[in-house]
DNA sequence: TGCCAGGCCCTCTTTAGGGCCTT
C-alpha cells in the first residue's frame, strides 16, 4: 500500500467519467467529455472538468442523450491536450467509475493517442454496488443516487454531473462498508479486491478483511 | 433500417444464453 490512505474513511481516490460518440473506441468511438471528481475522506477534495475536440463526428442520438454537440466541439480543445491535463490532474491517484470497464477504455484509448500508459487500477462502483447494495432497483447510476437518497448533481449524461454522483456512491458505499460491516479503512485496493469476489462470498471476505 | 462493444452475472449453466450497464 503506497497511497495516502485516512483513518475512518477512503484514501484518496479519483472517480471519473467520460462522454463519447459511443460505446467503445474499437468501433472508432471517442472520448467527448471528461470530468474528474477527486474524494478524500468521503469529501470533494477537487475537480476537473473539459470538452475535447478528437475530431469526429457526433451521432444526433448521442447529442440527444448528453446535449454535447458537434458545434460545442468545434470550439473544444483538442482532446490529447485536455487528456494529458487530466493525467496531470489525477497523477497517480488510484481511479473510480461507474462501469469501470467502459471508462477504462477510453482512458486507456485516449492515453495511447499520446503514447502515455495507465498507472493505476480502476475500481467500479456498479460492481461494488451490486455486492453490497443488493436490494436496489436496479444499479444505474441515477436509480443508485435516487434511491439511496443521494444529492442531485446537475443534468446527467455529462461529464461532471455524473462523476459527482459517481463520487457520492462511491462515498456512500463507503460508509455502508463501514457501518454495515465494521470496516474502519477502505482501501482501493479493497475495493478492487472486494470488486472481484462472487457476490456469496462478500460476507466470508469482509470478514477476513477485518480480521486482519 | 438496425446494429455496431465487452465484461459481469444469473440461470432453465459450465459444450450457453441473455440481461445489465456504460455512451
Amino acid at each position: 500500500m503506497t497511497e495516502r490512505q485516512d483513518k475512518g474513511g477512503l484514501e484518496r481516490v479519483a472517480v471519473i467519467d467520460f462522454e463519447t460518440t459511443g460505446l467503445s473506441p474499437g468501433i472508432g468511438c471517442r472520448a467527448t467529455e471528461i470530468a474528474v471528481v477527486l474524494l478524500e475522506n468521503g469529501r470533494v477534495a477537487g475537480r476537473f472538468q473539459s470538452l475535447m475536440n478528437a475530431g469526429v463526428r457526433v451521432p444526433p442520438d448521442i447529442e440527444r442523450l448528453t446535449g454535447i454537440s458537434n458545434a460545442m466541439l468545434k470550439a473544444a480543445p483538442p482532446a490529447d491536450a485536455v487528456m494529458r491535463e487530466a493525467a496531470e490532474f489525477v497523477g497517480d491517484t488510484p481511479l473510480v467509475a461507474h462501469n469501470a470497464a467502459f471508462d477504462r477504455k477510453f482512458w486507456d484509448y485516449e492515453l495511447g493517442q499520446f503514447g502515455r500508459t495507465r498507472r493505476q487500477d480502476f475500481a467500479c462502483t456498479l460492481l461494488l454496488a451490486r455486492r453490497l447494495l443488493p436490494a436496489a432497483p436496479n444499479h444505474k447510476l441515477g436509480t443508485l443516487t435516487r434511491w439511496a437518497g443521494l444529492p442531485a448533481t446537475g443534468q446527467a449524461h455529462r461529464a461532471l454531473a455524473d462523476a459527482e454522483m459517481a463520487a457520492n456512491l462511491m462515498a456512500h458505499l463507503t460508509r455502508v462498508l463501514r457501518v454495515q460491516h465494521g470496516l474502519d479503512r477502505v482501501s482501493h485496493q479493497l475495493l478492487c479486491g472486494l470488486q472481484k469476489v462472487a457476490a456469496k462470498q462478500v460476507p466470508e471476505y469482509l470478514r477476513r478483511v477485518t480480521a486482519v
